[in-house]
DNA sequence: TCGGTTTCTTTCGATGTCAAGACTCTTGAC
DNA sequence: GTCAAGAGTCTTGACATCGAAAGAAACCGA
């Protein structure tokens, strides 16, 4: 054993539980999966800092940055929304109405389909969802700090690998049957 | 860089665009953290359905699964279960009021402080708990599968170095008021 | 005994999902 | 060409859950 690798987290203490309790299971695969829930809880709640500073929450964030990802005219359909944030038709309703009131998005007909509207971001919107960006960056990049460049790249790498089959399953089903969800 | 490792995800495609959009931030974080987030959603989802054989929500197998690992007799204060859980006081009394319902806890006086309760779980949630937590791994044990076990392993690891920074903080606030855990 | 603290519950507001509805588009028979 | 049936897009409304804060009961130290 490499005994002392130890800055020891919390999720030793619950595989250590566990294996107490349960010695007839092997429960290593919480060595990984646990951590990747915890840290994303983590992330949720720091992200949730680092955008305060502009009034925004974690929710607006995702459908501002969705906007402006897109690029110019930074404009999509709330179908579209709702495919990138994995939200339901009416949750996005409730976003666009809300992000309206706060002239950060405006809703647009579509010229080319009367049922459709385009979600668009307004100069507002795009200047905060850019500095909050920026700031979320620069945030990440101090919790990361743990890591050496070669190290994130290696993280990303096996992320990459555990996430990729989970991906390409659901963009058979989603991506291709129906448009929406 | 190091072109064609493809497996692709959509995190690739993610930050492709903020590179496109604002070639001035250095958005590599996200390869990481974006991963994460998005890894993690993936993990709740399969969860629930891993969970829905059992007739249980994920809300449920936290709390149940605390109690088990805590071992005979499976007994903890509603404030120890809002601490391991990470939810509000108000939450957990409206989970273990379900739970209660469902008849896999039951609450009892506390002897040694008639303000307290000890939540505790009943056969049927001992029952119920084990064999979703042997779903739950069996789960995990599959989508782990892309991984080699030095993989497992190192991913790990570097997993914990980024958690326990973030953990001992709030250790020290956290876990030194209270005694009992 | 008294004031401050801890523990749990209750209430209220915000947000999410689901299902139903209104409107528009598309397709194909006539 | 046109009309009806079926699909697609978005919004609405009913219901459920969660968190924040206030409330009620019990503990504890002085």
């Amino acid at each position: 054993m490499s005994a002392d690798r130890r800055p020891a987290d919390d999720v030793d203490e619950i595989v250590a539980a566990w294996r107490r309790e349960r010695p007839d299971l092997d429960v290593s695969p919480l060595e990984v999966l646990s951590r990747v829930s915890r840290l994303a809880r983590r992330l949720d709640l720091a992200r949730g800092s680092a955008f305060s500073e502009h009034l925004l929450d974690g929710w607006a964030f995702d459908v501002l940055s969705a906007l402006r990802r897109a690029g110019e005219p930074y404009e999509l359909s709330p179908g579209q929304l709702v495919q990138q944030t994995l939200v339901t038709s009416g949750t996005m309703t409730n976003r666009v109405d809300r992000l309206e009131r706060s002239g950060f998005v405006g809703r647009h007909p579509d010229p080319g389909d009367r049922r459709g509207v385009l979600v668009r971001l307004t100069p507002a919107g795009r200047d905060v969802v850019d500095s909050a960006m920026a700031d979320l960056i620069e945030q990440e990049k101090s919790l990361l700090s743990e890591l050496s460049a070669a190290d994130r790249a290696q993280l990303a790498d096996l992320l990459r690998r555990m996430l990729a089959p989970l991906e390409t399953r659901e963009t058979r089903e989603t991506r291709e049957t129906r448009e929406t969800r």
